[in-house]
DNA sequence: TCGCTATGTCTTGTATACCAGATGATATTC
DNA sequence: GAATATCATCTGGTATACAAGACATAGCGA
């Protein structure tokens, strides 16, 4: 009889539990990046309220708070929209993420043992048969290890900002770690740029990562297009049978867009 | 009768006036930036909405914003608190846009014509007689000239965080405009790199770049203490009539450092 | 005088009430 | 039948009510 819980919390109400709000703000993100709240989607704080059997309060402040990390937007006073994908806004952070890893390296090739390098050479200089495959795994490990680079400058305002910037493009970074090439070739980069830190060689290690990172933002571009495109599909279809007419008059343009229009798509 | 009212709002009702916590979260920033909210000084949501005239809703919003921006903290059920001047994360958010700024330099000088730069000499390459030497007003420019470096980029992402981190350290650079020779210092540099960049001597402009902001970090470290100092004996003076035996067992250890202690004070 | 306890007050965190603007369906007019 | 006016409904923005933990202090006992 109830609405169905998509996600539902069930939160003992005994002491010092972290806020409310947080775990809303955590569900609503997961819930964003597994594409449950798709990018156009529409949706009021009234119904997180009640999908998360908190009040509007704590909801209104997590939404708040991803609107302003770029996540959603605020529409005056006619409801929440979950951001569209803008590629344009991906290459954007990707750059900053360049930016500021290739600074770390600057620095971290200035230390002489680098924190935390070892532990990372443990996962990723490992022979071929020792390698992980499972993508949500690697695409973890992936995370830690540009993150530990970051980390190691002893910075944590840089670091701050390097996870802000993961955040953002984590829903399509995930996407890369579905394709097997891909998890091998993000092994085989990590370990040559780890072997250059390590050896002190930092421009080379600087020049592996720049086409490290950009080789990966080519690669997820391309597979977050054809994904959103075969998802499309997917809406297309469903919607037809059930709804002939409701393509506009605009010619097929979907009401609520996957993505924003892309000129180029590289 | 009422409390004095150090900010006052006095919003009229009309429609589409932006929303009240964003009023609120202006007022309170620049009160921390005045120093009329000291670092180290406890207040609670209820005082300020009542010197806002605003309800608890908006206010806490505000607040929340702040404290995560960094310049706040909300202590479990005991009220609010200015953050102190941490100068080691001041010198994390300096490396900062040291490495962002640096970072633009060298797609500014990729570009033929980059955008904004003939109107940033117009203001800094002029005869010295024509120089403002009013502090705020300088103060202005300055944030505006390394602004327009990030914003020519044409990378938004790139320029928001930027902006983030010179809101973060606004609060002690202000301090730095305070003094005559700096102020002539500044022009002298920032004149030199506008020449260097649209000469697209792009290492020259990074190298003067670099050791512009390093010598103003050094000099707003200076100031900064020494005003803090200077904050921390008229409280001295003025408590100490009122209050000879406030001074904790502590051995004179203020309850609300204005500083975070700190080891060497270059 | 010192230490401990109980209690009352103040604080945030959360839930709810209220309001005005936005929206979309329906009635109306030409 | 098409364009337009109307109105009921839904939305976020704001104010307020309520609950429970934190903290200071007064009181009490020794």
């Amino acid at each position: 009889m109830n609405p169905p819980l998509r996600f539902g919390l069930d939160r003992r109400r005994s002491s010092d539990t972290p806020a409310l709000a947080e775990l809303v703000y955590n569900q609503v993100k997961q819930a964003l990046f597994a594409f449950e709240l798709l990018p156009g989607e529409r949706f009021s704080e009234k119904t997180v309220a009640e999908l998360t059997g908190a009040s509007r309060t704590p909801v209104r402040e997590a939404l708040t708070r991803l609107a302003r990390e770029g996540f959603l937007t605020v529409q005056n006073r006619s409801g929440w929209r979950v951001n569209d994908l803008d590629f344009s806004v991906f290459d954007q952070l990707y750059e900053v993420r360049t930016i500021v890893e290739l600074a770390s390296i600057d620095r971290l090739t200035a230390q002489t043992e680098p924190y935390g390098i070892t532990e990372l050479a443990a996962i990723w200089q490992v022979p071929e048969a020792d390698r992980l495959t499972g993508g949500p795994a690697v695409f973890t490990l992936d995370e830690q290890f540009h993150n530990q680079l970051v980390a190691a400058t002893g910075n944590p305002e840089l670091h701050r900002i390097h996870t802000g910037v993961t955040e953002r493009i984590r829903i399509v970074r995930q996407l890369d770690f579905t394709e097997s090439h891909r998890i091998e070739a993000t092994y085989n980069e990590h370990a040559a740029i780890l072997s250059a830190i390590t050896q002190h060689r930092g421009n080379e290690a600087k020049r592996l990562l720049q086409t490290h990172i950009e080789l990966s933002r080519q690669s997820v571009r391309k597979i977050s297009l054809h994904r959103l495109y075969e998802a499309r599909e997917r809406m297309r279809e469903r919607a037809a049978p059930l709804n002939p007419v409701s393509e506009t008059a605009a010619g097929g343009i979907r009401p609520n867009p996957l993505v924003t229009p892309q000129e180029n798509l590289t």
